[in-house]
DNA sequence: TTGTAAATGCAATACTGTTGCATTTGTATT
DNA sequence: AATACAAATGCAACAGTATTGCATTTACAA
């Protein structure tokens, strides 16, 4: 959960576009440092103007192909806002363990996935069959409890 | 969960509305004939296709205000698209009781609100309070499970 | 160093959602 | 039933979000 559990350097993610059959370009190692420097999901209006010479199309690009490869996955906010957070070790290509909480701050608007949470196991109706789950949280973070 | 236990007559839909003090209009009986009809949450896109002669921002002015009164609320699915479903009884205005289990089905893209089902209480992070919790699934519904 | 496929930037387009304003409509009152 | 007024609607315009095609640039393997 800390930024340093999750700090690396340049090299480390030269070697993680490598290890996915991606190109090492300027803008990908950018995306990467920035979402991995923070312990919140990344909206997409954030990442659009932290990189704004960065041209929007390509950020799509970017985002959709680190995606696929597994290395980050999309959260939608209780507003419906996409927000990018890197997946942690578990998650494989085109098959993600996004199983975690996810945390809606709603006073700093942060996305925290807390991925430390375990939740039991749901019963469905008869005949559903789920592959995936997802608990989304609203209310307030850390930080803005304190602050409160 | 069926058809029948939510099925009005035009009559109960214009209680609905006087109840909620809004003015029985033929734009916002039909929204409500349509998703009371429905055992799923309605697109978006759906309800633009199917009420095309209603104007788009008039839409979105009475799927507004229908949520604000408690009458239904907004889901928005695994692709961050809204979807809108009939608020079970237990809903309130301004403090909708959605912790209910939404269930997507990867095939037919339908949004199913499963009300019955009750999720246990989950222990988050120290410092972190939740106010609202909302548990997406995503997998085969019942029908399309049996067409596979 | 060079050739090539991948990645990027730009233009154009479609979809989603909001705001302001003029017109119409529902309904309470006389 | 007629009227008066607030609420609701439709239209135009606009902002934000997301996608596609194509020309150019770049990474990297040979």
């Amino acid at each position: 959960m800390n930024n340093m559990a999750q700090a690396k350097s340049t090299y480390q993610f030269e070697d993680l576009l490598e290890k996915h059959q991606l190109k090492k370009t300027g803008a990908r190692l950018r995306v990467l440092s920035m979402m991995y420097a923070k312990n919140t999901a990344t909206s997409q209006p954030d990442l659009e103007s932290v990189l704004n010479d960065i041209d929007r199309v390509t950020l799509y690009r970017i985002l959709n192909v680190f995606e696929e490869k597994g290395i980050i996955h999309k959260v939608f906010d209780l507003n419906g806002t996409a927000n990018y957070a890197v997946c942690s070790s578990g998650c494989q290509e085109h098959h993600h363990h996004d199983e975690h909480l996810h945390f809606n701050c709603t006073n700093c608007k942060g996305v925290f996935c807390l991925n430390e949470i375990k939740f039991p196991t749901i019963n469905l109706p008869a005949g559903f069959h789920a592959d995936g789950f997802t608990v989304y949280a609203s209310g307030l973070c850390a930080k803005c409890s304190k602050m409160q």
